[in-house]
RNA sequence: GGAGAGGUGGCAGAGUGGCCGAUUGCGUCACCUUGCUAAGGUGAUGUACCGGAAACGGUACCGGGGGUUCGAAUCCCCCCCUCUCCGCCA
């Protein structure tokens, strides 16, 4: 959500960062607020004062005598049906403002690139060598089902497309990889968190995945709940409704949670593989912080950081993008993605996705701070980051790290999650 | 699933129809006093919105939504949440 004054002030910039992000029809949203709020402006002063004379003629009658009691209360009576009516009103324009509000995606800051989608991000930086293999590499799923480690057809069978089970020593890779992650973040002072991964309505609502989301979000419609699709939802929503105070701030935690998708309108797209599936595990690093925009742009570097590092340390080659507006979500400022090498893809695939928000989602929660010193009352800023998503990061691991023979070297940071073994597999080809 | 008790400001906790935007305590801030790891005194201290250059004035908000009433934190209805007891259960 936005500052209302911010879209009075300069509507133009609102729109254009709307246009920016390639959502014309939320971009119409701010002319559809600014009639609706000028409405209601409109009316305001003169129910205000309305309800003024009502208020004070009512508590005058508690002190009359019978007689001129009478004569008051009719006409109390008259001004209680006008008001009503311009009550209706009132309410009818504040749920309209409300709902076109909601609808105004945050403003992209100026470091976002220009572009339709993914395909005009831009490219920050890049880091390690692509390896050359001096043959075909073959395919995840190639090693995977070789090595009885992978099972997508029995996965289907029970629970439908883009579903896979995994066996063995990739579902301890899986776990390491998960494990290793928590442990760097934990390392770092970041507080480990186990959330809800059923939620209601206002948490996805308050980290701005509805309206919008909807058709993504798989819903237990008898409870009224919505599986996450990240615990940025849970996690963000923590202090949701609550006043922090200024030095319990920065709040950072690292959450390991399953994760759900629908992947509505992508059929065909990722067909194979593990790179597209509906029920995942992710590692997500999440910052609650005062409202300071170079502060908050410190720690988008920090958690880009923090998952590159790690990335080093699985000595996998990755480049960074800066997301470019059409490809920018409703709630994010500024976004960068992480992007994988992927030999099977024979390009980098995106394994992270780290955003900057401001004040968006706080105003939604509610999620505000004290400042110091008898400070005001300000919404907090928030950020995330992926830590590690998998299995899809198995992807680049399995594929960088595979031998001739089918098995896989374990880069040395993950071998102590692996009971000390340098590699996993037998030779299968 | 059944029975009961509750949800009030940063926190604790009063308040059962008009004198309540809300006693009081704690916390916080300012000033004063005094000094010896401290204490005491005085005052200020919610959020949002509207009007205003500002001072300030006004309105709304006592879990959420409806209703009764000239008037609701207070009465009625629905929903949500928390706690206790019983049942069931990984």
């Amino acid at each position: 959500m936005l500052d209302l004054k911010l879209l009075r002030e300069n509507p133009d910039a609102v729109r254009a960062g709307a246009m920016k992000k390639r959502m014309p029809d939320r971009a119409a949203a701010v002319d559809k607020a600014l009639a609706i709020d000028a409405e209601l402006r409109a009316m305001l002063p003169k129910l205000d004062a309305m309800r003024s004379e009502q208020k004070n003629a009512g508590k005058e009658m508690g002190k009359l005598g019978p007689a001129e009691r009478e004569a008051v209360l009719a006409k109390q009576k008259e001004r209680k049906v006008e008001l009503q009516a311009l009550e209706e009103k009132e309410k009818q324009l504040r749920a309209d403002l409300d709902a076109q509000m909601s609808l105004i995606p945050n403003v992209p800051d100026a470091d976002v690139p220009e572009g339709k989608d993914d395909t005009e991000n831009v490219e920050v930086r890049r880091w390690g060598a692509v390896r050359d293999f001096g043959c075909q590499p073959k395919a995840h799923y190639e090693i995977g089902e070789a090595q009885g480690w992978l099972d997508f057809n029995r996965a289907a069978a029970m629970a439908g497309s883009r579903n896979y089970v995994l066996f063995g020593d990739l579902a301890l890779l899986h776990d390491a990889v998960l494990r290793y992650a928590v442990d760097l973040l934990v390392a770092r002072g970041f507080t480990a968190v186990d959330p809800p991964l059923l939620v209601r309505d206002a948490a996805m609502y308050g980290t701005g995945f509805f309206p919008g989301g909807e058709e993504q979000t798989y819903r237990c419609e008898k409870d009224g709940l919505n599986l996450i699709g990240t615990s940025e939802v849970p996690v963000t929503s923590l202090h949701g409704g609550e006043m922090l105070a200024e030095d319990q701030l920065p709040k950072k935690y690292v959450a390991r949670s399953a994760c759900f998708r629908r992947e509505a309108g992508t059929y065909g797209k990722d067909t194979r593989g593990l790179y597209r599936v509906h029920q995942f595990q992710k590692v997500e690093q999440v910052i609650v912080d005062v409202a300071d925009k170079a502060r908050s742009i410190q720690h988008h570097h920090d958690i880009c950081k923090n998952a590159e590092d790690m990335l080093q340390a699985f000595e996998l080659p990755y480049r960074v993008v800066a997301v470019c507006g059409g490809d920018l979500g409703v709630p994010q400022a500024m976004k960068y993605d992480i992007e994988t090498w992927m030999p099977s893809r024979g390009n980098y695939g995106e394994t992270h996705s780290a955003s900057r928000f401001y004040d968006y989602q706080a105003r939604r929660l509610d999620l505000r701070y004290r400042q110091k010193d008898g400070g005001k009352a300000m919404w907090c800023h928030t950020l995330n980051n992926t830590v590690v998503a998998s299995p899809r990061i198995l992807i680049p691991l399995l594929e960088n790290h595979q031998q001739k023979d089918g098995s896989v070297r374990l880069p040395p940071a993950l071998r102590p999650y692996l009971g000390g073994r340098e590699s996993i597999g037998k030779p299968v080809f």
